[in-house]
DNA sequence: GTTTTATGACGCAAACATACGACATTATTG
DNA sequence: CAATAATGTCGTATGTTTGCGTCATAAAAC
């Protein structure tokens, strides 16, 4: 019942990192990230409010789609931004959107 | 077991944008529209591997989310980009991407 | 006024996402 | 080596999305 093959590679790829971002707790992760000049590891946890398990969860589909890294330090875990990875994906959006406006408005009017 | 009012405003608007792009159909119906020169209506769903029906449900999202504007002209309806919207809703991610790339990487390693 | 055409609304089934507690694992600490 | 701490994994319940067929509606064509 799920058809997103029937779409291009291109769409789909996009559709999946719209898609990491499509939950405020990611977002608010991100922001988090971005705002901890040095990377944190279970301290997200503690800064969302959502149990320690769901945060971990979003955390790996953060790390699916690339947006963010984690480093293993003994028993605990940095994750931090992805800053290349994250360029990349904004320069995605960024070219989506000039695509989209590279026309001037139709008119739509009767 | 939605929590998604537990977060702050703006999270919560943004990922609503990225929600509305989160699907590659409605990448897709987004590239049509800006494709053709004026606004078509259900010609859309014959572009779309999807059904009719599939296809206006998408519709509906994207008009819910701004994206974009339908205009009724007799028995048809004629669709459209909102440029202007979109401008919001672009700069509302590169603002975003803007903010998360504003710190240098962190040194995450050991 | 009946038929056709273009659409949206409704309802349902299958697939996915979200949220969490309980368990497993592994590194440190004592 | 036992206890503790920091995490991930699994199973499961519930909520949401996707996809579609059928029906309803309303303009246009006959």
């Amino acid at each position: 019942m799920i058809k997103t093959e029937l779409f291009n590679q291109q769409d789909q790829e996009l559709a999946l990192m719209a898609k990491a971002l499509a939950h405020p707790a990611r977002i608010a992760i991100l922001d988090f990230l971005a705002q901890s000049s040095c990377c944190i590891s279970g301290d997200i946890s503690n800064e969302i409010p959502l149990s320690r398990t769901t945060v971990s969860q979003h955390l790996t589909e953060l790390k699916k789609m690339g947006f963010i890294q984690g480093t293993v330090e003994g028993v605990k875990i940095n994750y931090c931004l992805d800053n290349e990875k994250l360029k990349e994906i904004k320069l995605a959006f960024e070219q989506f959107f000039e695509k989209l406006l590279s026309k001037p408005n139709p008119t739509c009017e009767v």
